[in-house]
DNA sequence: CTTGAATAGATTAAGCCTAAAGTATTGTAG
DNA sequence: CTACAATACTTTAGGCTTAATCTATTCAAG
């Protein structure tokens, strides 16, 4: 494990467990350290997701969460909503496209009626690819959650729906000013 | 395998408010939604801030996550614990500190008694800019978390503790392995 | 002391992501 | 019809991040 050759004693504990929120000073306010805290869990998390996603299936998050959304629309969707969906830029979704188009995972169709727009959609390869990634994806998560009791998974959704509810009244609240 | 229920009437309210998460289906686990929400939350709020430091102080979250972590520690920190706190890679840290030495915010120091590491630490510029800044990005904290309870926060705050260290003994437990 | 493993950092190649600017198309107002 | 704004997408430049590889130094065994 981690040697740290110590300079000052209370550097050895602090460092024993380190990310970016144990150690915040008593001090901090409350809000800082849920903030830390969501971070911090968020990140382990995706991190595990991220390296199982590559050392399994060779393939990234980015990736899969693009094939994750396609697989609820057979017919497609426009690159639009899929920046929408994705919460991404487009210039993002134009580059992760790309690469899925030169692997035959997905496919570009012209949308009719508009010739500015294209409609993205799995194309057989990339829907079986996806479905066989997915149910390993959702056993991981089961996995990596299952320290919570049901009641307290049910708790958890609760408080971050309000979360996410507020922070987006705020956020917009702020971008449209 | 396509299971996709064809195109349904709640299509165009799921696309309205679009993220990962609003739209999940009802028969996927609960996991997976919770793990999607947890996803969405840490999303919103991390632009939210990244928003803020780039257009109030021109800076962006690594940096403001690097140096708030250098303030903690007069004496330094040496690249080694720096990457382990912050919980990135050496590379990505010496990356960003090249930057903020760059920068005059940042400086490197020799180790003493060991020449292959560096000691890195706030300047008293960086020092000052790091103030001005901390207290902002608090306050930007406190608002967007302003929605809960201080019940409901040191609830949610709980659950995430828990969530934490289950991830962290699978995490290990795999890397491990 | 010498050798070889371990450690601290830096470098590289590749992917993700953004903001801003560019291209082509559509829609609209006169 | 023309002009101009808006829309859909792509491109570009730059920053973040990683895994893998490299250099220099330290440590440990003989």
């Amino acid at each position: 494990m981690l040697r740290v050759t110590a300079i000052d004693p209370s550097d050895e504990a602090r460092v024993r467990r380190a990310d970016r929120e144990t150690s915040a000073r008593a001090g901090d306010h409350r809000a800082l350290r849920l903030w830390l805290r969501l971070l911090t869990c968020t990140q382990l998390l995706e991190r595990h997701m991220r390296n199982l996603l590559r050392l399994r299936f060779g393939t990234t998050l980015p990736r899969f969460d693009l094939m994750s959304r396609l697989e609820r629309y057979p017919e497609g969707l426009k690159m639009k909503e899929l920046s929408h969906h994705l919460m991404v830029t487009g210039g993002n979704v134009t580059g992760i496209v790309d690469q899925l188009v030169r692997e035959r995972l997905v496919e570009r169709l012209p949308e009719p009626g508009d010739r500015r727009a294209l409609r993205v959609r799995l194309t057989r390869a990339g829907d079986e690819a996806f479905g066989k990634m997915a149910r390993a994806h959702e056993e991981w998560i089961v996995s990596v959650l299952s320290g919570l009791s049901r009641k307290e998974h049910a708790e958890l959704f609760r408080l971050l729906a309000k979360v996410k509810s507020h922070a987006l009244e705020i956020t917009e609240r702020k971008d449209g000013a």
